[in-house]
DNA sequence: GCTAAGGGCTCACGTTACGTGAGGGTCAAG
DNA sequence: CTTGACCCTCACGTAACGTGAGCCCTTAGC
């Protein structure tokens, strides 16, 4: 059973316009039309629907929608229960606001004038109680697919900082720990989305406020960085032969921060279904050959002892939104451009 | 105690450039400022944004807020008590979209794949609680300030409504008792502001759609406009004569319609500080004393009559925002410009 | 078959409520 | 005196649609 955009929007209460809207920016396009044209929407349309309004609710920006709805999607069991979970906290933040306002009822009501201090803590439980995010921490984070994950985060950077404050180095077993949690929490909190990642750094970079409040400190950073290094290279330890590990300890961390946008750009183009064999998708194949070859050199076996490590060592890979579909993509891009791989 | 813009933005989980937006609009301007300049808030000030945060939250647009606020205000005992309604109102709809989402998850945990309809109610549901107030209950009525207002309104309709199918004229009492109860939620609902009872009437005349689902029908406002006119002309009797009466039967109300213009115009003039002997509301005075005389003629006694009415029947002034205020801003404003009264 | 009403399409300008950055002044603590 | 945090005004830009125009499509009733 087959929807119109009218009447989609009248059963959601949303309107027409928003509806051409979404479409219009790839957020929710009907998986069919009409000979006419109309749009017609389906089971699967609505489903997606549900994914958009609940994030929506969290009072993310469409945009960081579509981001966050572009990679693996989590099963609807869980973005029902995340909603749950959502009303009941609003609930409580409604108890708080009722009983505030009782109390500044009853004050009213006896003749006494509430003073400034009640009502500004009135109007914050007011705007507490309007969104379901701080503006600060829609902005400290970009990990709103699954808001579990802030208190999580929150723990993960004051285990961090204890470890830094014990005199722990990165190359310590247990600081290698903490930076694999670190990178599969950035991953499942970015929705292994790349452009999240790269949202937070430039955060980082330009608001000292913000960064001593969320915690992510430069030395903090720094130290996360070199431990997730050093856990890294001890796996590839165990795949390498010794001279190939020395050039991975000599190049391994140089350019890891070039990652991130060319696997976003590579991630656009997939989803925007460009060819790989487009002369764009090329460029960007080629780059990433670049990038590894950095690291890895140029001999083919060395390549193929670090791909099998890729393959069978799920940590090597968290949290920097790579799936087999992106690297088949890039594949085919070196494949059609004639590169060598 | 005095808050600067950031102090109080910070207070209340509000942006800097959300309260220089609000002073810029006239909305909520600071009682004073530093000696450098610096915009400072006192306390009633802070109790002005909290009528403007509950206003807000109900969904009304910042020109309606401003619109709301210019008029005589409630106590606040009583915006903090609509508020209480709103929060447990929402709560039941909070009730029922969790109960909904609870149902979706037992499906979903069950292995069931819930159908289109389960999924377009939840996507209504959650609509539902995130608005206070559906688009259409928000362009319906204009009568936002009060939300109690809304079922007393469609009581009154199907009041109306149920005296002309009983066959019910204009000048039946029961009639005029409703036209009275009419013009008193009408002020009550609009905050005594004429231009929502100005969009009242556009939009009614725009949307045959809304007009017939409101309830508003041509035929149902032309019947309760006759009623009032006829149960205000009763109150005059009571203090003209005969001939007086026979005056004000011809031309009461023919101008009607006329008279929210300029009310709210007068009401603008005021509120922005404009001199009562400026040449525009010195126009605006004498536009009103037309209107006056249209009804009233032109006998100094008939007009001390009708004046010794108005202040004697606040019916007769209900729901037509004209408060002491403005009478007096209108007075002035004829003494400046010599214009007999 | 025709008509009318309701609904759909795309296009495009406009609105609302700020967000953001620029350039410069103010205040308080060290 | 310097520095960092905060304030000012100005002004362009943004996000998420709202609104209207001109035209096509669908369906029910005559």
């Amino acid at each position: 059973m087959l929807l119109t955009v009218g009447e989609l929007a009248r059963r959601c209460g949303l309107t027409v316009r928003a509806l051409h809207h979404y479409d219009a920016i790839g957020l929710l396009r009907p998986s069919s039309r009409s000979a006419a044209g109309y749009r017609l929407y389906g089971q699967a349309d609505v489903e997606r629907l549900h994914r958009i309004q609940a994030l929506r609710q969290l009072g993310l920006p469409l945009a960081d929608i579509g981001a966050a709805l572009s990679g693996p999607q989590r099963p609807l069991a869980e973005v029902v229960e995340r909603q749950i979970a959502q009303i009941d906290r609003q609930a409580a933040e409604a108890a708080r606001l009722r009983e505030r306002l009782v109390r500044l009822r009853a004050q009213l009501a006896a003749g006494q004038s509430p003073d400034l201090a009640d009502w500004l803590d009135t109007l914050e439980l007011m705007t507490m109680y309007e969104k379901y995010f701080t503006p600060e921490e829609l902005k400290t984070l970009p990990l709103h697919t699954d808001p579990d994950v802030l208190p999580e985060w929150s723990a993960l950077v004051t285990a961090v900082r204890a470890a830094m404050e014990r005199g722990a180095t990165p190359d310590d077993p247990d600081a290698q720990l903490l930076a694999l949690r670190w990178m599969d929490l950035v991953g499942r909190g970015t929705g292994d989305n790349p452009a999240f990642l790269m949202r937070l750094r430039a955060m980082n970079e330009n608001e000292p406020g913000l960064r001593e409040r969320s915690g992510l400190t430069p030395g903090l950073e720094r130290f996360v960085e070199q431990a997730m290094i050093s856990a890294r290279l001890a796996i590839f330890a165990r795949y390498l032969q010794p001279h190939e590990m020395e050039r991975m300890r000599a190049h391994y961390g140089k350019q890891m921060h070039a990652w991130p946008e060319l696997i976003a750009e590579l991630r656009g183009a997939l989803a925007d279904r460009v060819p790989a064999n487009d002369p764009r998708v090329q460029a960007m194949a080629r780059r990433w050959m670049e990038l590894f070859r950095a690291y890895a050199g140029d001999d083919p076996a060395t390549h193929a002892r670090i791909r099998e490590a890729y393959a069978k060592e799920p940590e090597l890979r968290s949290g920097s939104a790579v799936d087999d579909a992106l690297l088949g993509y890039v594949r085919e891009a070196l494949a059609s451009s004639g590169a060598r791989h």
